[in-house]
Formats: C-alpha cells, sequence, structure tokens
DNA sequence: ACCTGAACACCGTTCAAGT
DNA sequence: ACCTGAACACCGTTCAAGT
C-alpha cells in the first residue's frame, strides 16, 4: 500500500477513531494553515489535532497529502460556484466572477498556489477526482464565453486556469495586486496584436501547429 | 550596522580575503543553486566555496541577501538585453522578445521567481539600483509599444513585470508552459472586451468574507 | 577586522512498544 | 489496525576562540 491509498483509505474507513482523527486533522490543518501558512510546523498541528505525531505521518504521509486534502474542499467549493455561474446573461462577468473566486479560493492559504499547479499537472493525484469536477464546471463557463465570441477559439482553458495559478501566486506575495494581474490577463497586454509570440528558441510549438 | 548594509560593504571593501570570499560565494552560490534550486544547503554552498559557514552568515546573513544579489546580476543582463533591443523596427517584437528573456532569466534558478516578486515590491532591497536601471530599461521599450499602439495607454509598465513575474513562478514549475503562458498574457483570455474586470470588492461570496 | 567550526536549536521523519 | 512519542537525522544559526 502506497502513500496515497493510505490516505484515501484512512479517510473514508477503518476504525472509527481513525476517520474521526482523520477529519481532525483536516480540520485543524485548514485551520493552522490559514493562520501561518502552509509551511506552518506539524509539530504544532499534531499537538493542536490532540493527536500523536505518527498518527499524522499515518493519515497524511507528506504535507503535499495535506495540502491536496484541503484543495479537495477549495475545487468542490469552485465547481458549486461554477455552476450557480453558469447559464449567466452575462458570460464575460460569469467567467471573470468564477476566475477572481478561484483566485480567493486558493490564496487563503499562503503556499497552496503552487499545489494547484502541481495538481493541475499530476493525474494520479489524491485529488484528480474534484479537479477535474472543477475543471469541467469551469469549462462550461468558458465555452460559453467562447461561444458568445469573447474569447479566441485556439484558446485552452487549461491554460488559463495556469494563467489564473500564476496569478494567484504571486496574489500570495501581494494580494492586492491579485485584480489587477487578473484585469491585464483579461484584457491582454497587447489584445490587438495579430503576429503570435516569437518562437523561444526553438521552433514555434504553438496550439494547433503540428 | 544591519545586516543589508554588511552584505553590500563586505563586497566593495575591507580586507582582500574578505572581497575574495564574497565573490567565491556568490560565485559558488549560483553554480549550487543552479544545480539544486534556491532552497540548496547552506552548509553545503559553504562547503564548496571552502570557507566555514560563519563567514557565508557573516557576508550573506540571509538566504534572500544571497539570492538577490544574485538577482542584482541577472537584473544587469536585462538592462543590456533591453538597451540593445530599444529602436527595433518592430516594437511588438523587440518588447516580447525581452519579456521571453525575463522569463528564461529568473527562472533559471529554481525558487528565483519568488524573489523577483519581492524586490519589485520592497524599495529598501539590496537590488534596487540593478532594479530600478532593469525596470527604466524595459519600460523604454514598453512606450514604444504604447506609442505604436499596441499597448492600451492605461496599462502600467510595473503590473506588467509583476504578471511575468507570475509566469515565471509558475513555470518554475512547469518550464514548457512558460511560452503558451506569456502568450495568452500577451494576448489576453478576452481581448475584445469592453466592460473592465467586476470590481474585487464586491465579488459574491468569497470564503474568506464570510 | 575577519574567519572558523563546534554547539545549540528546531523540525521533519521513523519505528518499536502499547492499546 | 491504529496510536503514541521517544529517538534519530538534518539543517539553519550563533558565538567564543583563533588569526
Amino acid at each position: 500500500m502506497d502513500a496515497k491509498q493510505a490516505a484515501r483509505t484512512s479517510a473514508q474507513s477503518g476504525r472509527k477513531d481513525a476517520r474521526r482523527n482523520h477529519a481532525r486533522l483536516l480540520a485543524t490543518a485548514r485551520e493552522l494553515f490559514l493562520e501561518q501558512g502552509a509551511d506552518a510546523s506539524l509539530d504544532a498541528l499534531a499537538r493542536r489535532a490532540g493527536v500523536g505525531i505518527g498518527t499524522l505521518y499515518r493519515h497524511f504521509p507528506t504535507r503535499q497529502n495535506l495540502l491536496e486534502a484541503l484543495l479537495t474542499e477549495s475545487y468542490d467549493n469552485l465547481s458549486s460556484r461554477a455552476r450557480e455561474l453558469t447559464g449567466s446573461a452575462s458570460p464575460e462577468v460569469a467567467l471573470t466572477t468564477w476566475l477572481q473566486a478561484f483566485i480567493t479560493e486558493v490564496t487563503e492559504v499562503r503556499g497552496m498556489a503552487a499545489s494547484v499547479m502541481a495538481t493541475l499537472r499530476d493525474e494520479r493525484s489524491e485529488v484528480f477526482t474534484s479537479c477535474t469536477s472543477m475543471r469541467a464546471a469551469g469549462e462550461v463557463l468558458f465555452r460559453e464565453a467562447q461561444r458568445a465570441g469573447l474569447i479566441p477559439p485556439e484558446v485552452e482553458f487549461l491554460d488559463v486556469l495556469r494563467l489564473v495559478g500564476a496569478i494567484a501566486m504571486a496574489a500570495e506575495q501581494e494580494p492586492d495586486v491579485a485584480d489587477r494581474l487578473l484585469a491585464l490577463a483579461l484584457r491582454g497586454l497587447m489584445p490587438g496584436a495579430e503576429t503570435p509570440v516569437p518562437a523561444a528558441g526553438a521552433e514555434a510549438r504553438g496550439p494547433g501547429a503540428g
């Protein structure tokens, strides 16, 4: 049994105290990380949760596991939010509102945004299911805006999430720039430019160009 | 004498061995950080540089000091690069090329991009002079593109650097997306949108606001 | 004035013993 | 099957002694 399976199974079954400890650790982690950031002491976390340090490691073998478990909740929130915004009269407002919520959500815990980038990449991650749902729900808003002619057809939604994730990483350091950077990313630095970005060193691996 | 002054003065004067140690530590830091990232062991750094750990701390009281010293060199490189590109026939290509170079430069050492964000903010930073020069040199390219009508007049260059810095942070985790994210940021998600981004305070149901 | 490295402190991680 | 916490390991930081 590897680390991921250990964390997953301990959540849903096993002994009664094991499940309680799992929930307790997760709730305490959210609380502590909100206060001190994602690099808070794991010893302090176990102490505050009232369990031995070994129990923490049994449930969440790595700090990354813990962060991904928290991200699961964030992604689920964002899925709901996206569904609420679906079918809005203004696809533009709907999508931008959701992207703002995305940044707000993953920025709440300092140091979490880096894990967003990781979970967007790693398909074997613990958060795979909720990340996929979130992406699907968000993509509906994206398609609505695209169908309204607001977004160029060649833009990929995953890249949008990555760019917003990047802004979130920066916003963790300087919260007050989040909105300005998102606005800039939406409008674009050179909105009217026709030529693509010059190829970086090697051949241009543009979208659709094979 | 505070930490910053200590680092600065030891660079330019004092004893001969002190100056040599300073240069040695800087060169070794670049080498080691290139290999292992900005979180490499400081003990390993001192050992490889052939000095005592105390000497490292005397010259660079914090890891941040060390990173900023390295960033100074990067910023100086980018200043030169900007001046080379100034007056180009295509302001668009000139600016985008420079922004690509920016990402490449600060991404070379994993973990450095976060310091970029810090130095853009902190005016008392060790790198203030070279950061200011870099910004001035880059802004010339920015103004040329703006004068050519490529960039909306209300865009602030500092925000452009922040956005590119954010992309660099993401690119450290996933190097191959740097170009696509920059392209997206230049073109914009919704290049033709007329309404601005919804006001930040007005965002509904922010998790932290409740 | 600067260098050195042992000593200290902190924190993450494991694992044998306990329930 | 799960929990516990002492023990270990690693690394950052300081500071008294040396040059």
